[in-house]
DNA sequence: AAGAATTTAGAATATTTATTCAGATAATAT
DNA sequence: ATATTATCTGAATAAATATTCTAAATTCTT
């Protein structure tokens, strides 16, 4: 709690949780939590972080992360897990498997793996699956492939 | 050339195909063009537009689109295709066919626009589309003209 | 371990951006 | 047509943000 790392994964945290209008508010609660820096150091952590001020609906300048960022990073590769494949676009991730497959598979992985999957929704050989949020593109493929791999 | 509709589309145009770093900079291009305009107007024109400053990879800042306004511009109108019709809402695309139609459109689309669809789920008369990411609405609309055009 | 080089950060400041205020212009209603 | 209200804009200024300059701390090299 004391590092630059760790102050960075708070300030992306807290700009993605709270409701930030400028760098002093942000600096205030970074203080409460314990992180005590000039709103100098800030503006570069945000600079690293590529977070920046938008302007939202109502008028407002609000930071958020860029948009791409939520997701992963990277342009989103295949994984292949066992027979299927599974691929994020943006929130979302779908699981390609063998014909008529989708069903089954789906059923289990709402069984399995509800903490991480809000829902699914499954054709034949198609599964859309629709992570909670707070769950990144690794934990959800991690938590899908020991599922799968388990059936 | 001379109301604030057209000054704002060519701010849009202009901050997607420059590369711009500040306020005062657009401001020139802008006079070059025509516009005559103050940082002030600039100001408000940007926040209605949503566009900022975010920081790039080489550590500077860029004025850009956010990212979810790249895709279209406009709310997503409908298009027509033959007997269906596709609109976008976000990442996806739901295209809507005659009444049991969907499952072999969807299994169409699967098979022939791979490339640029990560997935699709049909019910009845409605498919949904997974467009993989990369691909801008244009693109997909284009696409999914061509396959189903072929059908 | 000592020195060189890089990283980190604050204070002060420069730069940039947003807003306030006032006046103009356009739109709507009476 | 005139009053009323809303929209638009510039000048000046306030507010917010980025950077320069400096120093301390850390990491790397030899």
């Amino acid at each position: 709690m004391k590092n630059k790392t760790d102050r960075l994964r708070a300030i992306k945290e807290m700009v993605i949780q709270q409701s930030i209008g400028n760098q002093d508010e942000l600096l205030l609660l970074l203080k409460e939590k314990g992180y005590h820096l000039t709103q100098a150091t800030l503006s570069r952590d945000l600079k690293q972080l590529k977070i920046t001020k938008i302007p939202n609906d109502v008028g407002e300048y609000r930071y958020a992360l860029p948009h791409s960022l939520y997701a992963s990073g990277k342009p989103s590769e295949t994984k292949i897990i066992g027979n299927n494949s599974l691929e994020f676009s943006g929130q979302l991730a779908v699981l390609k498997t063998r014909s008529g497959y989708a069903g089954g598979i789906a059923a289990e992985i709402d069984e399995r793996a509800s903490s991480a999957i809000l829902g699914t929704i499954a054709g034949d050989d198609t599964i859309l699956i629709i992570p909670r949020e707070g769950f990144n593109r690794e934990e959800i493929t991690s938590i899908l492939s020991d599922v799968i791999e388990k059936i």
